[in-house]
DNA sequence: TCTTAAACGAGACGGTACGTCTTGTCTTTAG
DNA sequence: CTAAAGACAAGACGTACCGTCTCGTTTAAGA
């Protein structure tokens, strides 16, 4: 027994997604209107407003759907080659289509806790998991101190990474993956004994 | 000898800075529009056009204008005490009514090149400076590598406060400037000779 | 023998016509909607579509079917006698909820031929003919002119009774039909040798 | 002292009423949109709805607008000749662009007062005026009845020219004008005293 | 003082996009 | 094969601003 009437068009909701990947990479969010969402996808401006309700409930479902499957999970054997693997995705993910759109996601998160969510489960999340892995690894290696906060480093690593490409884009060559990894290695290995507080704390 | 004519008001032209700063703090760069601005400062819309040419000329002056004189140089004869006082003042400036301009601000300066001049200019360009003398100083004391690029530090200090400025304003907390600090320390500090790659070279 | 598959139903058809002059009688020809209809007559939109091809058809069948036998033939004896009667017939007509319709068809016949004809047929064309008859006992009897446009003087009786009822309802009350009465016979009894012209013609 | 600001353009004004005028005699009173108005006059919507609350507020002052003066007054001597004219005056008008325009408003006089109104000062009003002279100096010369409903004999001539402009144009030729010129001085001239009731009545 | 001319406030202008609504058509499942 | 349901493309609705423009007024320097 199913609902009477026409069901939704698949090709419709299809087009409508990939029209707005499209322009909030070209436009970004703040000008993404949904008239053109509408006009690219070949559809009624109905359309877009019988499903989404709003501009923002519309780019989650769309980021959501562009980013299936996008973080592979590296295990090179050492820190520094998972590190770089995990830096190099994200600056991949960064120069793609995709990346724009993240980036312009990310400038409207402090405005919109919607976005801001989407952000994160999308590049964040994912991001965390596997650096949670990573560094278990490496700790059972002895590569890596015991008393670091996942969500910083992976903060450091996306944050660093965007502000780049935002800033500068240009410059996301392999020799910015490896100063990245570099100091990334060095933090997260650091022996936190050299602080003298810390030292003083663990003392005590 | 001066123009005929009446000249231009300098009050006019201070009201629309400040409001240009208070409804930028407000609402965002996007969101920003000159009639709001000259509603605010109680001015014709021609006024602000008068003067400046385009949204983004006048944010930059506004910003450039409020930004005067910001940062300090910290010398508390520690890399640590250093870092620690260099990172306080991101995440103070990132607090600040300014602050939430300044995010604002490097969120767009992807779609303008003049806007990403000016968030660089005003946060990352004196901030570089401090920070080489910074660990001039430390390199001194034996506390830093010597291999640095000073450039990547200072964003990845700023990318990573201006991110968790954006992503969760609540956690910009002490903890948060220690556990920051403690990576950059250590990444500043970590001996390069653990990579592989650099170990050959410094033996070759 | 019938035919394979589910026969149309009656209901539906009935349901649908009435609606229609429901509706028309309620908001005019303009504002009528396939769509309220549809809703009004319990009906989907698929079904009203899939028999009358427009508007046009719709109402023109449904006015022709609710319209069916509404002239009598009046014979009073004297010429005055008929045409108040015919007069007062029209009074009735306009002031009923099929004459609001047929207001709103007279209206729109301008815009479509369709309109125009089925306004004609069941308006008019009956009436001339009652007319016609009307006026050939009223020339037996010596009481009307021999040179009458029959069709002119239906129109004249139609439209200045659809107009009153457009512009001013509230006056079709008996004195309008004694009214319009004597000018209608005074009109058809007229003596024509009065006019000039025709004099000439009629002494030539 | 005047109002500060920018004065009221009379280019648009004077664009939105030709506008309004011309869309009404193409398209007719229900399928005008105020937005086919902004666009043919070359407006912006803003200008139109900020002058005119409605589409029938803006009818209402073009139909004004261009019925200026439109009436003459006839004075040729006879009853005949003054009806000749008047109707004449009366078909030309439903001839013109303007006449389809007010074709339109009467078929919507039913369904807005406001528009009731205009079609009655544009098009009755002035020639009540008229006719009532026009009477007058006829019973002067003894050409007219004195029991005469002004208003019904104007509403006669105008409902009859404007149903047939509706119901076929074509027919709008010299005969027509002469056939309803004779219809109206028999009507008007009849001698009363012929009707056997209305005899009794003066008699008793 | 009087003249001059730019700067000013106010706000109308031509536009564009909004989100809502209704149109007639299309496409499914149920009967 | 019809009926009902309802999704669809299209486009007008009236609103809100955009950035430009055009006014009458104000204001200070130069004559």
């Amino acid at each position: 027994m199913t609902r009477p009437g026409r069901p939704r068009s698949a090709a419709s909701h299809r087009a409508i997604l990939d029209a707005t990947i499209h322009l909030l990479s070209e436009v970004g969010y703040p000008a993404l209107s949904i008239e053109a969402v509408a006009a690219r996808a070949g559809v009624g401006k109905g359309t877009v407003y019988r499903w989404w309700s709003s501009k923002a409930e519309l780019v989650v479902e769309a980021v959501h759907d562009a980013a299936l499957g996008m973080v592979a999970e590296p295990d090179t054997g050492s820190l520094r080659g998972d590190t770089r693997e995990l830096v190099a995705g994200l600056v991949a993910l960064a120069c793609s289509p995709l990346g724009r759109v993240l980036e312009a996601l990310s400038a409207e998160a402090d405005r919109n806790p919607q976005l801001r969510e989407t952000f994160d489960s999308v590049v964040l999340a994912r991001r965390q998991e596997v650096a949670t892995h990573l560094l278990d690894r490496a700790r059972r290696r002895g590569e890596a101190r015991s008393d670091l906060d996942v969500a910083l480093v992976c903060d450091l690593a996306v944050a660093t990474v965007f502000h780049r490409a935002r800033m500068d884009p240009g410059a996301l060559d392999g020799g910015f993956v490896d100063h990245l990894t570099d100091l990334l290695v060095a933090g997260v290995s650091g022996d936190p004994a050299q602080h003298p507080d810390r030292l003083a704390r663990s003392v005590g």
